[in-house]
DNA sequence: AGAGCATATACGTGTCAAGGCATATAAAGA
DNA sequence: TCTTTATATGCCTTGACACGTATATGCTCT
């Protein structure tokens, strides 16, 4: 169970993690809504917890959950080498990355423009 | 194997999808460069490819696999629940819609900006 | 302290998928 | 046609992991 891309294999996890995205869980909590029983949604939470996804605070017998950053930037970078392959309309990317901005409390001032090499891919075509 | 979670959870086809972004390839290669046996290599590119990852043409003897997007747009449609979480600081966030605009070939004119409700999530904070 | 609630862990079991080895299919070339 | 090359598939073993049941830990309140 190395990988982050092992973690968010399993749909329990994936539906725990889409509960925590709205607000912090407790075990409990997350047990009801999935309809999971209670020891797997914690073997769930540690497996979340040790790969960095989640972490929790302790409220008397309860444990909140809640959402960690880092290890969806790391799914991101991966996934960030194969965009070209579905932006080719770039539609689809204009919406997402103003999705983006709008998601953020920063304001943007200025867009960067660098101009390096467009090394852009050889896939040899078979004719 | 349903889902696209499962297919990329397997580190040998992620190397394998890694390759072909470069270039398509024939299974040797693929089975060269990866050191992998035949049969491994063409088991994953049997998963891949009904899981739409990839195609192939027929080339003589050799079958040429290729990426395909949808897939890969799952996963980002997935992950963009979660994109207000490790964009807090926008930096990272900026390098990356750079990079975006650079490995595009179209050129980005205006940014579309809306002004929607900036609809934050209230995650109930322990005091 | 004792009862009750919330969460974590231990153990046993079943399932499934990855890899190795052997073999089948198919095209190319002599 | 026979051999060689390229790829696919079948069978088998092994290991990982998800789940259920039972139990342990720990906190709260009376």
């Amino acid at each position: 169970m190395e990988s982050v891309f092992e973690i968010i294999a399993e749909p329990n996890r994936r539906a725990i993690l889409g509960l925590l995205v709205s607000s912090q869980q407790s075990v409990g909590e997350i047990e009801r809504q999935l309809r999971m029983t209670q020891p797997t949604v914690s073997k769930h939470l540690r497996v979340l917890r040790e790969a960095g996804f989640v972490e929790s605070t302790v409220d008397a017998q309860r444990r909140l959950y809640r959402l960690k950053p880092e290890p969806f930037r790391e799914v991101d970078a991966w996934l960030a080498r194969f965009r070209r392959f579905w932006s080719a309309h770039l539609d689809a990317l204009e919406r997402h990355l103003d999705r983006m901005e709008q998601s953020t409390p920063t304001q943007r001032k200025t867009r960067r423009r660098r101009g390096g090499p467009n090394r852009e891919c050889d896939r040899g075509e078979t004719k």
